[in-house]
DNA sequence: CAAAGTTATGGCACCGGTTGCCAAAAGGAA
DNA sequence: TTCCTTTTGGCAACCGGTGCCATAACTTTG
């Protein structure tokens, strides 16, 4: 019986190392030294790789702590797709958002440890709104079909805007308090929001 | 008759550049050679100034383009507190933000080439968030204030977030054509949210 | 087995932003 | 003139990031 085409080796040398095998060697670093404290020759180190080929796996340091995040994005879009159309506009964007963050309890690195690094991070904030563009670009697209018009009209880049605000808020009142729950954070602050507006 | 006291010299030796100066020279630059085109080495050389001397101004390069950002946010607040209490609150940061975004047409970098700069450069983009945040802290602040509760609380840093927000969307669309209403765009901004919502 | 082809590695030099350090410049005051 | 104060600016060094290229480590082919 053959090996499946899987599993046959492709030409080449080998891969010294992974993405997550990098990603697992600086979450120890910059938990033990802060992400400023580590210089990716320290990391390089850690994995036992030189520094050159990490931006062969990285396009610079403040993408590691994102992992694969384009690989989330699909699947956010899949998300919003899969609320029904006679849900009105908002409460879809809004459902989507939700499942969004319903992750599982066991990713590793942690979800959480991941995101007060990213959030609290000078750095790594700063870098996050290039990510964030993309994630809003998604909302912007949904909404864009649903209402029949351009992705970059108003409606569509507030809405994506917006969404991100009531995220972005939750997210920090989790972070002072983990044990809380996140979607329902969200929650609350759609809530606010609309009595605010009301 | 003695020289107010604001006009004697100070001691020591007197300063070879300016805020202004360093910002103007630098803004002439990135208009040619785009900002990551313009090398530190060139801003330096363009004021007339060691490069040494470019960081007891500035922070950092990305720092140029925002100027006096923190004068700009006392500004801010106090035009939040102009607003008479009696408005409803949501409205009392709306016209906030409005009035906020009311400035001169004569400043100088003139605001639209310093915007388009900001928005629009991926380096400067991701450093803005930063000054987002304490510009989502004044808001914070007012809004605890009237609510008489914490500035950390979920529905102020919900507001903070959301007028970014509403601001950011009109600045996208004012960049595409600038000679439409800043304050307009923000105004329909913020009433087809409420539509959203209702 | 040897040669050829393929792919990833990693060393090196280099650039640009940023910081610490410190000597020197340039003014006022005694 | 001397002292004090403040700013300047040069220098070395660190760090993230990039281009270049030789070479290691495999697979495939002859």
């Amino acid at each position: 019986m053959p090996p499946p085409p899987s599993s046959r080796r492709a030409p080449g040398r080998p891969s010294a190392t992974s993405h997550a095998a990098i990603e697992q060697a600086s979450f120890r670093l910059f938990a033990e030294h802060g992400f400023d404290g580590t210089s990716l020759d320290a990391i390089a180190a850690e994995v036992g790789v030189g520094k050159r080929t990490l931006f062969r796996y990285f396009p610079s340091k403040n993408d590691i702590p994102w992992g694969q995040f384009d690989r989330t994005l699909e699947a956010f879009a899949d998300l919003l797709d899969a609320v029904p159309d006679d849900v009105p506009l908002w409460e879809a964007v809004h459902r989507g958002v939700l499942a969004f963050n319903e992750f599982p309890p066991d990713a590793d690195p942690p979800h959480a440890e991941r995101m007060r690094l990213i959030l609290r991070t000078p750095a790594l904030q700063a870098h996050s709104v290039l990510r964030y563009g993309e994630w809003r670009e998604v909302i912007a697209d949904y909404v864009a079909r649903r209402t029949g018009g351009r992705a970059d009209a108003g409606l569509p880049l507030a809405v994506g805007h917006v969404s991100l605000a009531l995220a972005l808020t939750a997210y920090e009142q989790w972070l002072d308090d983990t044990s809380c729950d996140l979607p329902g954070l969200i929650d609350t602050a759609m809530r606010e929001l609309r009595s605010y507006l009301a």
